[in-house]
DNA sequence: CGAGCCGCTGACAGCGTTGTCACGGACGTC
DNA sequence: GACGTCCGTGACAACGCTGTCAGCGGCTCG
């Protein structure tokens, strides 16, 4: 392996300074055009690139994305993640990726930690509520919040319409007969499970049903949660005769416990998409949070205020859609 | 935003050089107990921490680890990058992710990137057949091959028994009397799927059978082509009786399609296991490829090698386990 | 015709760190 | 007492890049 060439070389090719060379691979435009295609050939005859690293520690920033959620194993971030990585590579952009596990401080660890590494940008899934910290730890630092985090202006953020969501998936189920209709969530420190929450609750009020506590649980933020409350639920003097299940890794468990007890006859609309959810039988009836525009519409975002762009932070909320498969459709 | 302290602020603190502090911060014992407790104190009031960037620019290497998959959307990877980050994280190392879509080219072109953002070690799930383009662009660097990539010695690899969980697999379900056995794979760059219908073909023979080439499909690389070949299957004169699906993105479009044709009684196979597929009717008979075992041996390993440790390139193949569910158990 | 300006270019410093090398003093050896 | 050795330490350069500033030639303008 031959060391990579560097400013230097190229300048001694191209018989400029190094500062020259500077100036015609970052694109500055007080170049004359001969002296540029000097420094072109020479770029090219000598396969150099410029080192992001010695980049970096002069600039204090660098063409590299931190992106920090709960855990890359969950599909719905790897998802995100993906499509987050895919469009980076389109403009040379890295990605650094961080988990959280949900918790707080280690979610603020993680983005020190990032931010130790020079990271140019932050796409953010975040936990709690206060995350007035970045301001000062980042200052002017581009960072996108996604999925939730709502309560802290000065950032962009994107989301879906998760009140909105949680109202239509409760009207639905109360449209097809249903008046003891559970409700799956979990952490009420996440913002977009309280949110469907009250949407829930908003369709009940509606119809004029008063909410059964029994019937609300918070505690489901694993699939054998949701499994075990599922059943729980099912053994109540008074079962609910439907669920929502506010998020797609709790469906997963309803999804289990309901073919283990044989009770197929009970209704789900499962709040975001999940694998095989079509297959089913009852196949099931979802209000579909795709991951790919939420993360396009993050990552083209953060992309932009990367490459400069001064843009006013924006709340950007993509609309959902209720997928009817069977599942949300059936009557008590 | 107060900067951060760095070298020199710590060694006019503790009244020594940058040398020193730098000795101290890197756990050298050249330095003597008491000066070294000073450096310490410094450093604890100041809050210091090594610049990575700073650091990575003067040695050329960096405490950060390129993961280079497919897809960070495929959950087995997904799961894969989420092991290997938490047990990064543990030791302070970064992790950043590339994706190849499967493409020889990108792969290489994704390792190259990595390189100059002088990342300290490799994972890599390599694509195609011919990776001695690694040996000359990184030599010395730990690289760890996961998964894939048998046939390049000299570096360390971390699998499972391909042929073994194909041959486990197909014996299993001529064990229940099947004749008509489909194969579902993918394209022969995967060595992990040739080796996998390798065991199918063995098994095939031992039983005395010659293999139906119309039974074998080597194009089922996403969920929709595996349910497009599973109908096309089914519509054979003498369709099969079951279906041994080589990878877990497969299997799911099998499911898929089976249950719209409403053909449960088609035994199935799976080498990797799925979400719901333990809930399904039938649910479903796997070749359990955990991905977390593989993982956590693979980074282990890297970090290993990241710290320092020299040892002798290994082939770490993992055991598999065959879980009977119900579909592989079906008779004809 | 000199002052001022503009377009282009280069010398140099410095980002924060670690590697090289040299130095002073303590100690052991003959 | 002269010498070599070892330990702890520091001065300095360098990693590869970009920001600052100054310089140079040619132009316009009063």
């Amino acid at each position: 392996m031959t060391p990579r060439a560097t400013v230097y070389d190229v300048a001694r090719a191209a018989g400029v300074s190094i500062k020259t060379v500077s100036r015609v691979v970052n694109g500055s435009d007080e170049v004359s055009k001969e002296t540029r295609e000097r420094v072109m050939t020479a770029v090219a005859d000598l396969d150099y690139v410029r080192n992001p690293i010695a980049r970096s520690l002069r600039t204090g920033s660098s063409d590299t994305i931190g992106v920090v959620v709960d855990s890359i194993a969950d599909p719905f971030f790897a998802s995100l993640v993906s499509v987050v990585e895919q469009l980076a590579l389109a403009q040379d952009v890295s990605v650094l990726i961080a988990s959280t596990g949900r918790s707080v401080s280690r979610e603020k660890g993680q983005v020190l930690r990032l931010l130790q590494q020079n990271v140019g940008a932050l796409l953010l899934a975040p936990n709690g509520h206060d995350h007035r910290y970045l301001l000062d730890a980042a200052p002017g630092m581009p960072i996108v919040l996604v999925d939730r985090g709502w309560e802290l202006p000065g950032f962009d953020t994107v989301g879906v319409e998760d009140e909105d969501g949680g109202l239509r998936a409760t009207r639905h189920l109360l449209a097809h007969g249903h008046r003891r209709i559970a409700f799956l969530g979990e952490s009420p420190e996440l913002t977009t499970i309280v949110h469907r929450q009250q949407g829930y609750l908003r369709a009940l009020a509606e119809a004029g049903l008063a909410p059964a506590p029994e019937l609300v649980r918070t505690d489901c933020s694993v699939a054998a949660a949701a499994a075990e409350a599922t059943e729980q639920l099912l053994r109540l003097p008074q079962p609910p005769t439907a669920i929502f299940s506010s998020n797609p890794r709790a469906s997963l468990g309803v999804v289990s416990a309901l073919h283990r007890a044989d009770r197929l006859d009970v209704a789900l609309v499962s709040f975001g998409d999940f694998d095989l959810a079509d297959a089913l039988r009852p196949a099931v009836t979802v209000v579909d949070q795709d991951p790919g525009p939420l993360a396009q519409a993050a990552a083209v975002r953060v992309l932009a205020r990367m490459r400069g762009q001064r843009l006013p932070p924006e709340d950007i909320v993509l609309p959902l859609q209720l997928v009817e498969r069977g599942s949300g459709e059936l009557r008590p």
